[in-house]
RNA sequence: GGAAGAGUUCCCGAGCGGCCAAAGGGGGCAGACUGUAAAUCUGUUGUCGACGACUUCGGUGGUUCGAAUCCACCCUCUUCCA
């Protein structure tokens, strides 16, 4: 349950209070797709890493290792030992990246699995049915994420049917819920606005959706191709048009300007793989831009990557050495790596919250800004 | 001492008369990455006054309109026989 500690502006400060711990809003969510943030970041990892929330997908799980399997052995949160709050994606992406050889009915969609070729058939239900097995303590609407640009009747027949499969899955996730077997039985549910880049289709399936009193609000179908300009006005067209008293997630995004932007507009929730796969390809984030550390540049470089951050890493380990361990392909490089790029994410996370508590967040936002984008030059 | 084989651009390794500045790896350099089929993918990697020119395939000569590719000698390495 979402509470509203404040506002500045459309920017907003909050909690969100579930059966598996508060967690203080705006947030990032740490994507750990098949229960493992990649890189060698286990659970025990995240505290240290100031992270609130976990992120699991619904599809990667169940083609393998299986929900049911993870729903005998006590649900996610035992199977993965992070005890706190666990969103789970509902498979709807991957039906969308994984594009090949789909077939889009309203029944469902049938798609091939990344893992063995074989067909799996996935609606509204299979994927709450998946969500409640997991235990996850937010379950995901299944949607239809559409690739922009988009054709107007395309988008909005996606749109469509992505209202037609949420009414199933608020139905299908109350019956689930209620059953006495559930491994969560206060699994909450979010639903996804979609849209594209349609102002039009977007205020008015929010609109919709608005009615059903879910417990948070997604917007989904966003840095799927479409310019970062156009998304932002998506933004401030679209979350007027969000209940005030419910939490809002935008899903996938983003950079850490993107973060700024979608905070300044009203978003409480992110969730991005950017921080973790890019760490894996040698990019570290400081609050002065990325720094890539393939660079022949840092070869001889002692300093930390980020002089002033706090995290493990940077206290102890120089540019040199770390872009050593990614040029060699030690795991050890990847999991520093991820382990900073985290670390920023949820620290960048804390300092707008404290920016927001302190009524300063206009100022931090300008002055951020321009900090984040580009590369560091030191 | 004799016999056979081999020496290719940073490395490994194809090429065996013109379409070769020379395949393919690796390495190097750079870029991308936004609800993760992603420890992945893309570009580039002889020099220059660069839609062209120049220098390169162990060395030196030669054959040819033309050679990394053919011939001679030399150098180095590997294996085999003494």
């Amino acid at each position: 349950m979402y509470t509203l500690i404040k506002n500045e502006g459309n920017a907003r400060r909050g909690r969100f209070a579930t059966v598996h711990g508060t967690f203080q809003t705006p947030a990032f969510m740490n994507v750990a797709t098949v229960a493992a943030i990649k890189g060698g970041v286990s659970a025990a990892d995240l505290e240290t890493l100031h992270c609130q929330v976990m992120l699991c997908n619904t599809y990667h799980l169940h083609v393998r290792t299986g929900d049911s399997v993870i729903k005998e052995l006590g649900g996610l949160h035992r199977f993965t030992g992070w005890q706190g709050p666990i969103l789970t994606d509902s498979g709807g992406f991957q039906v969308f990246s994984l594009a090949k050889l789909r077939r889009i009915k309203d029944e469902g969609v049938t798609f091939q699995s990344h893992i063995d070729g074989r067909t799996i058939f996935m609606g509204p239900e299979e994927s709450m049915h998946i969500q409640s097995n997991l235990g996850s303590t937010i379950a995901m609407a299944f949607d239809e994420c559409v690739e922009n640009p988009a054709k107007y009747d395309y988008a909005k027949a996606a749109c469509e049917r992505t209202t037609r499969w949420l009414l199933r899955c608020k139905e299908e996730h109350e019956r689930l819920n209620a059953l006495c077997d559930a491994v969560n039985p206060r699994q909450l549910l979010f639903g996804i606005n979609q849209g594209c880049t349609f102002d039009g289709l977007r205020i008015r399936h929010m609109e919709e959706i608005a009615k059903l009193d879910l417990d948070g609000y997604v917007i989904g179908g966003l840095a799927v191709g479409e310019p970062n300009e156009e998304m932002y006005r998506i933004l401030s067209a679209v979350l007027p048009y969000a209940p005030q008293n419910k939490i809002r997630y935008l899903m996938g995004v983003g950079t850490p300007v993107d973060i700024l932007e979608g905070v300044k507009r009203g978003i409480d929730l992110f969730d991005c793989v950017m921080p973790t796969r890019n760490a894996r390809h040698g990019h570290l984030f400081t609050r002065d831009g990325v720094i890539n550390l393939n660079n022949a540049k840092y070869e001889k470089d002692l300093r930390a990557p980020d002089p002033a951050c706090e995290c493990p890493v940077c206290r102890g380990h120089s540019r040199a050495y770390l872009r050593h361990l990614i040029k060699a392909k030690e795991v050890l490089g990847l999991r520093l790596c991820v382990m900073h790029n985290l670390f920023f994410y949820n620290t960048l996370m804390e300092e707008i919250r404290a920016a927001l508590d302190e009524n300063r967040f206009e100022a931090f936002y300008s002055d951020n800004l321009p900090r984040l984008s580009g590369r560091r030059i030191d």
